[in-house]
DNA sequence: TATTGTTATACTCTATAACTATA
DNA sequence: TATAGTTATAGAGTATAACAATA
């Protein structure tokens, strides 16, 4: 049977993770632990509450990746400035490194998707992936709109 | 800073995933679970070794993911007729129901998903998919070579 | 000797609930 | 009262290594 749509949407996916996972070579960072940093990276020092909701992760989750990242000396916790029950994660020199490396990397990966596309397509699919991108979200407004209904 | 390719296609393996998960509502299995359900259900009945090459995963995975699947009731270990170290593992009805659902709601996804797509696009995003696809296989095919050859 | 699947052990991520120290 | 982050506890997935049964 010829793959749909999906099943390559889905296989683009999982590659694409992969692929992240593996431009950083020097590091054996967990998937999670990269997208703490790659959230920190732009928001700059953040609480961890404030972290956890970016993540989508609960509170406790993002204690034990900090407390990870901590130790493999790649965030600094340090108090908040105005209120004392919160704690200010920051990225250390070593973990600023590896986020500019990683932007690189995704650039350079993004243009070879790009040019991976025939000249004439590349318009289309751009306006494709991005209809797809909007009707997925819509679908996951639409649910979570229900979900809260159902409460 | 717009989004690029690589971001929009991240985003969608991600809310795909979530899709899947939601589409089989009567169920609380796991995304590793439901994989090797899926797998089964296109392989017919296999050992566990099989199994594990399918989804990239050791043979202890498995062992574990086959533990659970039985208890639930989703699947049976029966005896390799011509290997006797060998187990075989076969979907329930219980399981196959499922699946033949997941097999429909995915082919429902996969066609509101061409949908959301202008038509004058469609043909060149389909395209460009592909190409995207074979591009990044590619890219991992040549990958793993490396590997082996720096071993 | 090699292979199949197990037990033993350990690490990561996740979640809920109870707790503390602040606000 | 509510919030920020912790400890306590549990479950799921993954991996390596050692092992028994079988090929």
């Amino acid at each position: 049977m010829d793959p749909t749509i999906l099943d390559r949407l889905l296989a683009i996916g999982s590659l694409l993770r992969q692929d992240e996972r593996r431009a950083l070579h020097g590091t054996s960072l967990s998937e999670p632990r990269l997208q703490a940093l790659w959230v920190l990276h732009h928001s700059g020092p953040i609480s961890q509450q404030r972290l956890a909701q970016a993540l989508h992760a609960t509170p406790r989750s993002v204690s034990g990746l900090i407390d990870a990242l901590e130790r493999s000396g790649h965030v600094e916790r340090s108090p908040h400035p105005s209120d004392r029950r919160a704690v200010l994660v920051s990225l250390t020199a070593l973990a600023v490194d590896l986020m500019v490396r990683m932007q690189d990397d995704r650039l350079r990966l993004s243009e070879s998707l790009r040019d991976a596309v025939a000249p004439e397509d590349r318009d289309a699919f751009e306006r494709g992936v991005d209809e797809v991108f909007w009707s997925l979200n819509d679908r996951h407004r639409t649910r979570s709109v229900q979900g809260r209904h159902q409460h």
